[in-house]
DNA sequence: TGACGAGGTTAACGCTGTTAAGTATAATGG
DNA sequence: CCATTATACTTAACAGCGTTAACCTCGTCA
């Protein structure tokens, strides 16, 4: 009759490539690479809530075991996921902070850095920073930078603000964090309310650094 | 020996009280505002991860089928769980509006009433405004009002400020928006970073607001 | 030859959301 | 008064999930 309930994780006919040979651990990175891999894309595909475990194993050609070879368990995986996201994210705001001549010109490159990537990355920002935001406090994989360091790029933009006399007087990390609500504000308003278009998601931009300019910066006039 | 699976989804001692005579459809809607009352109790213990539809049965003494009767599906009865979050949330930030004299002390009233919420309510807050924020663009359900209605109490704000003079000129929309993102960059920020303590947030916000009266607000040297 | 370990699988458990079908009780109509 | 019908709820199951214990099946090395 109907034998008992069975999981089917069959192997599909979507599997991995035959492997050329390679050193013993060096493979084992391979594979765990690869696992991430398609843990990333099929995060990119279907978002925090419809991520699963044994579809990232059926992607890969492996049994949902196997996974647990190479991760400690699903949120594990969906960590290293995030981290991908960070990595990422804190180059492009080490790439603004660089492309700046003055500190206010860093400081302003960093924010238009961060917004741009909450647009561009909607899914990862959202478990970056809203779904999974206490990823941002975990200890950091080897490998890995921590997240908070991305933070420390802008509390240092901002403490040359302070120091060059461009800002009023004040403690630099409260203004980072003034500024990083800001910009976080934005970002979530734009993914929350996908009718508001590039366009007026622009002008509240500039309604934000504009404001925040004023309320920071010293004023003098010429 | 031993049988097929099944579940056991059995009533517990913990079942409502037989209930008193009632007319059908009072009856009806009693049941249902205990499911979500049992709904609303769990989810405020548990969190947005570990709120399961199955234990609400459980709370109220029923099987898992028959909250189908009262809500289509888990994210229905989540839904619901997420608009009593609302009423509260908008009904505060009235009040807040109500308490000013003046268009600005209604804003910062305003302003103010939506961080405490935030930090008084941060399971809500994480379900309303981080993790299912699609919400806020939901149909409301018969009874409830639309979250849009708290956000046009804060334009409203802003429009009374702009067009009493205490505002530079310029769109209230794009103001208020530019408000909601730094109060709610805020307010993610205080329940992202739990190691911040309520003094440290007082001093965020206090340079925040700082920041947005400078920002928005028509210098008048005396 | 035999022990061993690396890399992977099988089969299950218990949980979840969800649905089709059934049941008991109350209300209603001829 | 009995038959019907609707109401309120349950039973039993399905499929999927994360997770684990136990088991293979090799290649390596003593």
């Amino acid at each position: 009759m109907d034998r008992q309930r069975q999981d089917h994780d069959r192997k599909r006919s979507t599997t991995r490539p035959p492997s050329p040979p390679l050193s013993a651990d060096a493979q084992q990175h391979e594979t765990r690479r690869a696992i991430l891999n398609a843990a990333v894309q099929l995060f990119m595909k279907q978002g925090y809530r419809d991520f699963s475990l044994r579809q990232v194993a059926r992607a890969t050609g492996y049994t949902p075991t196997t996974v647990y070879l190479y991760f400690k368990d699903k949120d594990d995986l969906l960590f290293h996921v995030a981290m991908e996201g960070f990595k990422h994210f804190c180059r492009e705001l080490e790439e603004a902070y660089a492309s700046g001549a003055t500190p206010i010109e860093r400081l302003v490159a960093i924010g238009r850095a961060y917004v741009r990537f909450g647009l561009n990355n909607p899914l990862h920002y959202r478990l970056m920073f809203m779904e999974r935001d206490e990823f941002l406090q975990r200890e950091p994989p080897p490998g890995f930078v921590a997240p908070v360091q991305a933070f420390e790029l802008l509390v240092q933009a901002v403490r040359e603000c302070v120091e060059g006399g461009y800002f009023r007087p004040g403690d630099p990390w409260a203004y980072a964090l003034a500024v990083w609500s800001t910009v976080h504000g934005l970002v979530s308003l734009a993914l929350t309310n996908p009718s508001l278009d590039r366009e007026q998601i622009a002008t509240i931009e500039e309604v934000a650094y504009e404001m925040m300019q004023r309320g920071l910066v010293v004023q003098t006039p010429p």
